[in-house]
Order: C-alpha cells, then sequence, then structure tokens
DNA sequence: CGAATATCGGACTAAAATAGTCCTATTAAA
DNA sequence: TTTAATAGGACTATTTTAGTCCGATATTCG
C-alpha cells in the first residue's frame, strides 16, 4: 500500500547511484546505462530532480548531472517529494471547503497526524544510508509499538 | 506524496462511522448518506471491508454491517491494506528476478526498510484514535528526529 | 409461501493519473 | 562551426483507479 511512482522509484535508484561518486558529473545516457532505464526517462527524472534543487546541472558538451550536496543531507521524503510532489493529503485535507461535513470532520485532522508520521519516516532515511549495502539487519532494530490509541 | 487511494480514504471515513456506534448494525444506503457518497461505491467498500474481517455482514431484511472487533483493535494499517492489498513496495521488490542487477542492489533492502516504517507508523494509529476529536496537538508531540543515517 | 430487503461477487465502463517519448531551444566545449 | 549535452514542455499511450450495474443468495415478515 501507499507505493512511491515508479518515477520517483528510479530516482531513488538514480540518485544511490550518483551518491557512490558524489563530484563526478554523470550524463543521462551514462545513468540510463547502468540502471538498465531508457534514456528519455531518466533524463526527465535527471530534469526534475535538478529543478528541485537536489542535483546541479552543467549544460554543454562534456555535461552532466551531480548531488547537489553530501548524500548524508538528502532525504529519501526529499527525492519522493521532488518527483510526486508536497501533496500525500487525502482529497478532503487538500482543498478544503468541498466537503460537507467538513466542520466537524474530525478524520481529517487524523489524516494530517498521519501523513505527518510517514513523512517522519521518509526524512530519517538519507541518501548516504541507502548508497550503503544495509548496515543494520533489517528488522527488530527499533522495538515495535503496536496499536497504542495516541502516539503518531 | 504517497497518498492512499480514494477507496482507502473513503473506508476511513465509514469505519470512523461505525466505530461511533460499534455494535449497531448499519447498511449501506445509510451510510452512504451520512458520508454524502454514492451507495454502490459504499458499498463497494463495505464488501471489500467484511472480505478482509475488519467487519461483520449480516445479509438478508434488516442485514448490515458492523466492525468485527473493538475500534480500539482495529488500525489503519488494516484498513488501507483490505482497499489496496499488502503491496506497498517497489515493483522491484514485488516480484524478484526481473531486475538484472538485482543481486548488487541495495537499494532494494532500504526499500523494504523504508516500507516498514511507513507501515509500522499506520499500525500506531487505531480506528480509536481516529474516532476521538484530535485528542493532541497536531504537530511536535513526538519530537522530530531529521536526517539521521540510520534509523529507519 | 411469497414479497421485500439486504449483502455477495464479479463484470463492465468511464475517467483519471502515470509513464514514456519526442521535439525544439539553449548552452558550452573542442 | 560542429558536436554534445541539458531545459522545457507537448504529446501519446498505457495503466490504474473509480464508479456502476446485474444476477445470485440469504433473511425477515406478512
Amino acid at each position: 500500500m501507499l507505493r512511491p511512482s515508479k518515477l520517483a522509484d528510479y530516482a531513488t535508484v538514480i540518485m544511490t547511484g550518483l551518491a557512490r561518486e558524489p563530484d563526478k558529473l554523470r550524463n543521462a545516457a551514462d545513468l540510463a546505462a547502468e540502471t538498465h532505464l531508457a534514456v528519455p526517462t531518466v533524463s526527465k527524472v535527471l530534469k526534475r530532480l535538478a529543478r528541485e534543487g537536489l542535483l546541479v546541472s552543467i549544460r554543454g558538451a562534456h555535461g552532466g548531472y551531480k548531488l547537489s550536496r553530501a548524500p548524508a543531507d538528502i532525504t529519501m521524503a526529499q527525492i519522493i517529494a521532488a518527483l510526486e510532489g508536497p501533496l500525500g493529503l487525502t482529497d478532503c485535507a487538500a482543498h478544503n471547503g468541498r466537503c460537507g461535513i467538513e466542520s466537524r470532520c474530525n478524520v481529517r485532522g487524523n489524516w494530517l497526524r498521519i501523513n505527518l508520521a510517514v513523512q517522519r519516516a521518509l526524512e530519517g532515511v538519507t541518501l548516504a544510508a541507502m548508497a550503503e549495502p544495509l548496515p543494520t539487519p533489517l528488522a527488530g532494530e527499533v522495538p515495535l509499538r503496536r496499536a497504542q490509541t495516541q502516539g503518531v
């Protein structure tokens, strides 16, 4: 559930590739070959990442892209947001006023709360962490707190 | 980003409505009127929730639906999963073997990690919490830990 | 028993979001 | 001046999602 778009997925793979050699300029064709994706698709993703400030672009011959800052300073939240936009709320939460019961709809406020929790989770994972080969075991690293009434 | 489907959104509204009178039987037309949604749509959502075990259904005249267990024992994760399926991974993670670089693709493992974090967040919010009118202030209740290298 | 009222399951259609491609302009190096 | 690269956006195709509808089944009640 709640899966990211394909483009956002590509973005993480591409960014991870760039994170391995943070200062090297890479062009779209180059990265396409590495990721086994079509050049126009990679190009589209790179353009968006650059426009959002996550990449620096150099135009002209021998141009290309590189990270705009250190991998440790780039989060998954930023990468996904660059491709999908900052939205992530229900329609009800996005443009208020449409829903007739809104004024007493406490569900809405809770959606905001949930979104905050998800966003916080994505902000906790940096590109640097993504580039490392699974530093810690996948499960059990944080004690699992299930189904408490408050908490998020 | 990462927004739930409309159906899943409807589900939360409907479930929240049911949670206010956990033992009362409600039929689809009834809930449609309350939520301002079309009857067939509400019906579709109810059927899925019932099939996933979150609702008990009674057929026949004077039939309807009610929660299968206490609101405190139903999580947002369960509701969303009922409508969208348990998926939530990238394609790469879903059917392994397709991606040529998979064996050395450490991005994949990290996606699993991220998913775990998101799922955990959704498991932390119960229907009971959703039914209450915003028990605590929206922001600042949990200290925000940003961008650390491990942590999720 | 028969009529009325529900859910059940799935097929089907319509609409919207997403992916992917392509074209033209601009920039910089050789 | 030619070549190699990004910038931006238009466009199309595809896939996903929403929404509707229908026939079957179950239950109540007169």
